[in-house]
DNA sequence: CTTGTTAATGCGACAAATTTGCATTAACTT
DNA sequence: AAGTTAATGCAAATTTGTCGCATTAACAAG
């Protein structure tokens, strides 16, 4: 099953190239210029996943974020970086320093989400 | 508004203390002797993460998790370790080693969610 | 260019997690 | 013992994300 090129699917990737931080459906359908379906929406950010192109963070709000990767592909993912989450204006950024943790002996890590919340540069001093 | 004793609240907090992972609703509801109102049990748990009880972890599948906090207080919390949630048995745990996440200048850093995801040792071997 | 295959979309329904309004109960104060 | 109001139960609402299915349209083959 190959993929195909739609317009839609250009539009998100696109926006996310474009975006200095991660979105989550809502942001990236008020982003659009033209209306693609939420479930739509859900399918193609999922599929950016699933190739590699897009990474998933769960925001400190539960929601899921997504943003650009860099310089994954879909045989070798790096998100080992952190991410801020302003409480205020709900930006979700990726923070550039990666990060190892460690865990028990015999435990077998696969994915790691790690969020800092709060008060981005902006929201902290217009307060 | 003060606080007011009563048996299911009590009855969660022993839950929460003498379990050795983090619990969800669900988790709580089902471990409880007798049956507690889902909202209930929402309500009991966010007013201990108010209190500085408990703290909430969010999941990697974007759940509410809560453990009781070994040495926190309403004004010192640091939920500065992290956790590992298998992705199989669904067990959420903290791990002992805290850890500090640097944000750049002008952020206000408030909260730490660290989740590593993956198959915990018993997951792992019994596969 | 025309046609066939099927990936992608739209839409409605569904599911799960959490919150909220409101009436009732019961913990604690006086 | 009585009064105040925090805590509870219940139903309904919200929010976020997924799924089934009919329709559309990308793209490869002829
Ligand atoms: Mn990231
Ligand atoms: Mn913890
Ligand atoms: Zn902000
Ligand atoms: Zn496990």
């Amino acid at each position: 099953m190959s993929r195909r090129n739609t317009a839609s699917q250009s539009a998100v990737l696109q926006l996310l190239r474009e975006s200095d931080c991660a979105l989550n459906q809502d942001m990236v359908a008020e982003r659009l210029d033209s209306v693609v379906n939420r479930s739509t929406i859900y399918r193609i950010l999922n599929r950016f996943v699933e190739d590699g192109l897009v990474h998933r963070i769960v925001g400190e709000d539960g929601r899921q974020y997504f943003a650009k990767c860099s310089d994954c592909t879909a045989e070798a993912h790096h998100h080992d970086h952190p991410h801020f989450h302003c409480v205020s204006c709900e930006r979700v950024e990726c923070l550039s320093e990666p990060l190892r943790i460690g865990v028990p002996a015999g435990y077998l890590p696969q994915q790691l989400n790690v969020t800092v919340s709060g008060y981005c540069r902006d929201c902290n001093q217009n307060s």
